[in-house]
DNA sequence: CGAAACGTTGAATGGTTTCAACAAGAGTGG
DNA sequence: CCACTCTTGTTGAAACCATTCAACGTTTCG
């Protein structure tokens, strides 16, 4: 159970070497508490109350929500860095599921144990009010591919956001990556169904855009996919927390 | 110029009773430098850097994304007392435009005012980030409906959705509601042709469930939209902020 | 008055879903 | 070890929901 020098959380939040030495030991205790879940564990029930968050370590993740008719809808992939469920510390009922895609690792982090950090750092505070905000827009221009996206574009965008975001926490590149989605999470993610996912699928391989296979996505023309997509990514805010006097002081 | 005894926005974060005397003045002193903008003069515009945020004081605005194709969808639409472009303050780029819907007044909110009124205030912070949880479940909440939710049954959650929302502010009930919307208003926040928008609100018409006509919603079957679009209103929160010891501790 | 914005409707087209069926691999229990 | 089931992936055909194209009516406003 020992902690890794960096871990995906720190080094995200460090990105842009806003922390000093001393946050990142602040970063790395809030990762004590450490569990492990299986597939399919719920690492968060939705309707729930008073449920912690947690930072994933290794592993991936999707948040969701289900309906009544029992469709379900993943609002977001979350992969190692990546702060779970932030909400559930403000609110009442945590209105997703969040639900291991991998085993996985993640680090409890109660009210209390936030609390303690941005108190005793006003940088680690900005930054996981970053990280926040950058996940926001996330959600938010995955809600834009699902209002006004077709499928192949929607696909495009999904995976190609999912490589650059595991590029910056060091996992894949350009050329592709490590992908446990089965077509089945990609469907409820991208809001199709998972024939018509195959169907598009298909498609992107036989135009020799991607190919998604065996567990692996391998981008084979990244210029084409770019421009089939309309991808900017833009929103995701490679450059880490701003650090202007105003935010320092929000603590 | 004067202010109001109870803007909004106050009465939205106190809507709870967590807030002391001292905290109400505070929050109407975030209200200074109040501006007005005509119809489609943005608030705030996609793309730019280092802009403020806002608090939207009368008047309703839609945060949307705009494409390279032209097409636009709306994230969300923001109604007297809502937060405006709270990420503003801590991503670089404004990755959502704020357009006004009718002519509306808002106060501007730099990164130092916000920072001053945490100081001063936890409970004043914790009902800010509270805001802000809900503002996110309620765009989660929307992804939900482009995803998994056909036209009627979208329609219906949206308008569902706004009533509620508006009858927390004081405006508006289970009976209906004045919607300066538009049918293309409805199209780009609903991820659909305006046409079709025409359609699914004659089609709720001639089934009986509501009527939206001259700039006003009336509900005439509450329970049949309730049921039609799988409407929980659980993720809206009516209850305001949480009031526990940890979060009390946040600043 | 003319233009622009908004609302309305029909018909043709098309993207996506549903239904139905089958194949391959992993895991399970007998 | 084999038979069995479950999960995942794959494909075709029919049905459907929503879009696009085209046209027209109404109101507002300069």
């Amino acid at each position: 159970m020992e902690v890794p020098a960096a871990s995906a959380f720190s080094r995200k939040l460090g990105a842009a070497g806003g922390l000093t030495e001393a946050d990142r030991v602040l970063v790395e205790r809030l990762q004590h508490r450490r569990r492990s879940f299986a597939i399919g564990r719920d690492l968060v029930h939705q309707g729930r109350t008073n449920q912690s968050a947690f930072i994933l370590v290794t592993g991936w993740v999707c948040s969701y929500k289900l309906q009544n008719d029992g469709s379900r809808q993943i609002v977001d992939v979350r992969i190692p860095g990546d702060v779970l469920g932030l909400r559930n510390l403000v609110l009442r009922t945590c209105d997703l599921g969040q639900e291991p895609i991998t085993p996985c690792e993640a680090a409890e982090v109660q009210g209390a144990d936030l609390a303690d950090a941005f108190a005793q750092s006003p940088r680690v505070a900005a930054a996981v009010l970053w990280a926040a905000a950058r996940d926001e827009a996330v959600v938010s221009e995955h809600l834009v591919g699902l209002g006004r996206r077709d499928a192949a574009a929607r696909m495009a965008h999904f995976l190609l956001e999912l490589g650059v975001r595991l590029g910056f926490a060091g996992i894949g590149d350009a050329k592709g990556y490590d992908c446990p989605l089965t077509q089945y999470h990609l469907a409820d993610a991208l809001g199709l169904s998972a024939i018509h996912v195959n169907r598009t699928l298909r498609m992107l391989r036989e135009q020799g855009l991607l190919v998604f296979r065996d567990g692996a996505v391998s981008f084979q023309d990244y210029q084409g996919l770019i421009s089939l997509a309309g991808f900017d990514p833009a929103y995701l805010d490679h450059r880490g927390p701003e650090r202007h006097a105003s935010l320092r002081d929000v603590v």
